[in-house]
RNA sequence: GCCAGCGUAGCUCAGUGGUAGAGCAGCUGAUUCGUAAUCAGCAGGUCAGGGGUUCAAGUCCCCUCGCUGGCUCCA
C-alpha cells in the first residue's frame, strides 16, 4: 500500500496519507458542509463516508440534493425501523428493506401482524434511535463467518439470502445493537434522519412469490428536513382529492353497488356522455386510419377457445355458461370474432392490410384482491383492434400504431412510460416464431426513437408485446395502450392469403388497444384532469345561471339555443344567489357558465364566466357559441389516411 | 386468492355494552338577490347482510358480501 496516495475531485486534486477516510478527504478538497454529505462515490462506486481510502481514486460527494442520497437515507432508515421492531418485537424475523420510489418498506416474518398502533410505537422507538445518533458501521467478513451469526441470531432468511450470495466476502452493517446483512452504503448515524413517517402495513410474499410464506411488509418514508416531509404528505392527501373513486362519485360520473357486484362499475349519466364523446372520437380517429369496424359477439363456444389456446392459456380468467348442453365462453379478448371474419373470404395480397376495429366488452375473471375502482374491473370495453397484414408490411403497421397512440395521448396531455414484453413461461408457438415478432417490435421502436423497459417474460401468452403505461394521481402505472405482434393464432386458425406468386401464405397479425380498456382510461384521465375536463370532454360544457326570476324566460331561450347548436348545456333557474350557483357549478367543474340577469335581459346577451373565474364580460350568444365551438368539440389528431 | 384495515342517513363523518347524532344534500315556506354557501322548519336509519355471546350489541365473537392499502396477477 503507498504511503501517499493522490485523490481527484471535480478540477482538483491532492496527495494525502492513505488511509484517510472519504469524508475527511472530502473536506480537505472542498470545505463541503458536513451537513450536505450523505455517502460518497469513489471511483463511481458509493460507499460510505467513513471508507478508508487506499489507492489513487477520483472522488466524488453523494449530497442530500442529489436522488442517491435520498436513497440512501431511506435505506438507512428501513434499518432503522428493523432495529426498533427488534426491540419492540423480538421474535419479530428480519428479511429485506430497500429504498423504493417515494420511501421505503422492510419485510418481517411476524405473524401476528403489525396494527396501526403498533407503527405508532414503533415511530416512537425510531425517534430514540434517531436521537442517540448512532453509528453505521460496516464490517467485512467472510461468508462463513456471517452464516454463523446469523444463524445465531435466528435470522433465517439472512441465511437464505447468503446462500445465494456468490462472493466469499460480505458486508455487515450495525448500528445500536441491530446487524443487518447490508450492500450499503449508509448514512453515517442515526441522527442524519431529520423527518420520517411509517405509512402503513401490508402484507407480502418472500420473494414475491405466492408459495411463499406471507410476511409483514411496513411502508414508511424519509427527507432530510420537516418542510419536504411536509410537501410529500401533502402531495399524497391532494391525490386523494382527485381519486377517481372520489370524483366519480361527487360528479356523477360512476359509482359501485354491492348488490350488483365486485369489479362492475356503473356509468352515471354524466360517465356515460363522457364514455359516448371518447367513443366518438375514437370511431372517428380509426376510420380515418383506414380501419373498419366489426362487431363480435359475448359469447363464443367453448371449441373455439380451444382452438384458439385460451383454454389451456387463459382458462382461469374466463367466464363460462352452458346453452343447451354446449360450453360456451364469455369473451375475455375480441380477437376471435376477428379472425374468423377474416377467414370468411379468401384474402389477396391485395387486400391487406386489414384492420378491424371494435369497441369490444370483455369479461375477465380478476382475483377479488386486484380489483381498484374503474382502474382494474371484470368487464370493460376497448378499443380493440386486430390488424391482419404481410409479413413485410408489419413494421409499417407496428410503427403506424406507435403513431396513433402518441398523437391521441398528446391531446390528452399524457406523458407515458414504454415497455417491451417477452416470452412467457406459458407460452404457444415456436422460438423463431417468438424471436421474429419481438424483433419486430423493437425495430419498430428503435425505428421510432423511443425509450423503453424490457419486461422479461412478461408478454402475452400468443405473443411479445409493447405496453404503454400511464400515471394515476399518486404517480401508480397503469398499462393503457398495447401493441402485440402475434404469429401464432394465425398459424393455429390456419389463416392464409394469396400472394402475387399465386402460393398461399400466412399473414401477421397484430392486437393493439389505443387507450385500452375505456373504463381504465376513465378513471385515469378523471385523475389527471382532477376531474376538470377540458370543454370537448366535460359532460355539462355550459351552465346558464340567472340572477332572479325575471330572466327566466330570456335564460330559457338561450338555454334551447346553446342546445340546438349540440352543446351540452344545462340550466339553474332555481330561486337561489347567483353566489350559490356559480358555487355548485364550480364544484361540479363545469368549464362555462353563463350568467343572466336583468342587464343581459334588456341588451339581449350573456355574460359568460369561465371555470378558472375569469369574467369573459357581456357578449351577444353568436359571439359565445363561436368561442365554443372553437374550443370544445372535439379535437382530430394531425395523423390520418391510412398508413 | 393472500395479509391488514374499514363498512352508521343520498354524501362526509361523530357515537365509552345501556333511548341512533351532526354538517352538507333533499323537501316545505319565506327571501328576488350580479360571480364560490340567505334564513327557518320538516323529513330521512333493518348501524352492509346473517348467526352467536349478553339482562342489554352500532359497539364483543364467527361467517358472508363489499370497499381500501399492499403482495401475487393483468387492459
Amino acid at each position: 500500500m503507498a504511503a501517499e496516495i493522490e485523490i481527484k475531485w471535480d478540477s482538483k486534486s491532492k496527495r494525502f496519507k492513505a488511509n484517510i477516510t472519504a469524508k475527511e478527504a472530502l473536506q480537505a478538497l472542498d470545505g463541503i458542509s458536513e451537513d450536505k454529505l450523505v455517502a460518497v462515490k469513489v471511483n463511481g462506486q458509493p460507499v460510505d463516508l467513513t471508507y478508508p481510502l487506499t489507492h489513487d481514486c477520483v472522488i466524488e460527494p453523494i449530497t442530500t440534493d442529489s436522488p442517491l442520497g435520498l436513497e440512501i437515507l431511506r435505506h438507512s432508515t428501513a434499518h432503522v425501523m428493523a432495529e426498533a421492531v427488534k426491540h419492540l418485537y423480538p421474535e419479530a424475523k428480519v428479511t429485506i428493506g430497500p429504498a423504493i420510489e417515494n420511501g421505503f418498506y422492510y419485510d418481517f416474518d411476524y405473524s401476528p401482524g403489525f396494527t396501526p398502533e403498533d407503527l405508532e410505537k414503533i415511530e416512537a422507538e425510531m425517534q430514540k434511535i434517531i436521537a442517540q445518533k448512532q453509528p453505521f458501521q460496516r464490517k467485512e467478513i467472510s461468508k462463513k463467518e456471517a452464516k454463523k451469526l446469523f444463524q445465531s441470531l435466528g435470522e433465517t432468511y439472512k441465511l437464505e439470502i447468503l446462500d445465494e450470495i456468490p462472493e466469499d466476502t460480505v458486508s455487515i452493517y450495525q448500528q445500536g445493537d441491530f446487524i443487518d446483512l447490508c450492500r450499503g452504503p449508509h448514512i453515517e448515524h442515526t441522527g442524519k434522519i431529520k423527518a420520517f413517517k411509517l405509512l402503513s402495513v401490508a402484507g407480502a410474499y418472500w420473494r414475491g412469490n405466492e408459495n411463499n410464506p406471507m410476511l409483514q411488509r411496513i411502508y414508511g418514508t424519509a427527507f432530510f428536513n420537516k418542510k419536504d416531509l411536509k410537501a410529500y404528505l401533502h402531495f399524497l392527501e391532494e391525490a386523494k382529492k382527485r381519486d377517481h373513486r372520489r370524483l366519480g362519485k361527487e360528479l356523477d360520473l360512476f359509482t359501485q353497488f354491492e348488490e350488483v357486484g365486485a369489479g362492475l362499475p356503473v356509468y352515471l349519466p354524466k360517465g356515460a356522455i363522457l364514455r359516448h364523446i371518447l367513443e366518438e372520437f375514437e370511431i372517428r380517429e380509426h376510420l380515418k386510419r383506414g380501419y373498419q369496424m366489426v362487431m363480435g359477439p359475448q359469447l363464443l363456444k367453448a371449441e373455439l377457445w380451444k382452438q384458439s389456446g385460451h383454454m389451456d392459456y387463459y382458462k382461469e380468467n374466463m367466464y363460462f355458461t352452458e346453452i343447451e348442453e354446449q360450453l360456451y365462453g364469455i369473451k375475455p379478448m375480441n380477437c376471435l370474432a376477428h379472425i374468423l371474419i377474416y377467414k370468411s373470404k379468401v384474402r389477396s395480397y391485395r387486400d391487406l392490410p386489414l384492420r378491424y376495429f371494435e369497441l369490444g366488452t370483455v369479461c375477465r375473471h380478476e382475483k377479488s384482491g386486484v380489483l381498484h375502482g374503474m382502474l382494474r374491473v371484470r368487464q370493460f370495453t376497448q378499443d380493440d383492434a386486430h390488424i391482419f397484414c404481410r409479413p413485410d408490411q408489419l413494421n409499417a403497421e407496428i410503427r403506424g400504431v406507435l403513431d396513433f397512440v402518441e398523437e391521441v395521448l398528446q391531446i390528452f396531455g399524457f406523458d407515458y412510460e414504454v415497455e417491451l414484453s417477452t416470452r412467457p413461461e406459458k407460452s404457444i408457438g415456436s422460438d423463431e416464431i417468438w424471436e421474429h415478432a419481438t424483433g419486430a417490435l423493437i425495430q419498430a421502436l428503435q425505428d421510432k426513437g423511443l425509450k423503453y423497459d424490457i419486461c422479461e417474460g412478461e408478454g402475452a401468452f400468443y405473443g411479445p408485446k409493447i405496453d404503454i403505461k400511464l400515471k394515476d394521481a399518486l404517480g401508480r402505472k397503469w398499462q393503457c395502450a398495447t401493441i402485440q405482434c402475434d404469429f401464432s393464432l394465425p398459424e393455429r386458425f390456419v389463416l392464409t392469403y394469396v400472394d402475387s406468386d399465386g402460393e398461399r401464405k400466412r399473414p401477421a397479425m397484430v392486437h393493439r388497444v389505443v387507450l385500452g380498456a375505456l373504463e381504465r382510461f376513465i378513471g385515469v384521465l378523471t385523475e389527471h384532469f382532477a376531474g376538470a375536463f377540458p370543454a370537448w370532454l366535460a359532460p355539462v360544457q355550459v351552465k346558464v345561471l340567472t340572477v332572479t326570476d325575471r330572466s327566466v324566460d330570456y335564460g330559457r331561450k338561450v338555454l334551447t339555443a346553446l342546445q340546438e347548436a349540440e352543446f351540452r348545456a344545462e340550466a339553474d333557474f332555481r330561486n337561489e344567489k347567483l353566489g350559490y350557483k356559480i358555487r355548485e357549478a364550480q364544484l361540479q367543474k363545469i368549464p362555462f357558465m353563463i350568467v343572466i340577469g336583468d342587464k343581459e335581459v334588456e341588451t339581449e346577451t350573456v355574460t359568460p364566466r369561465r371555470r378558472s373565474g375569469e369574467n369573459l364580460g357581456s357578449m351577444k350568444l353568436t359571439e359565445f357559441i363561436e368561442l365554443l365551438r372553437k374550443e370544445a368539440t372535439i379535437p382530430k389528431t394531425k395523423g390520418g389516411s391510412p398508413h
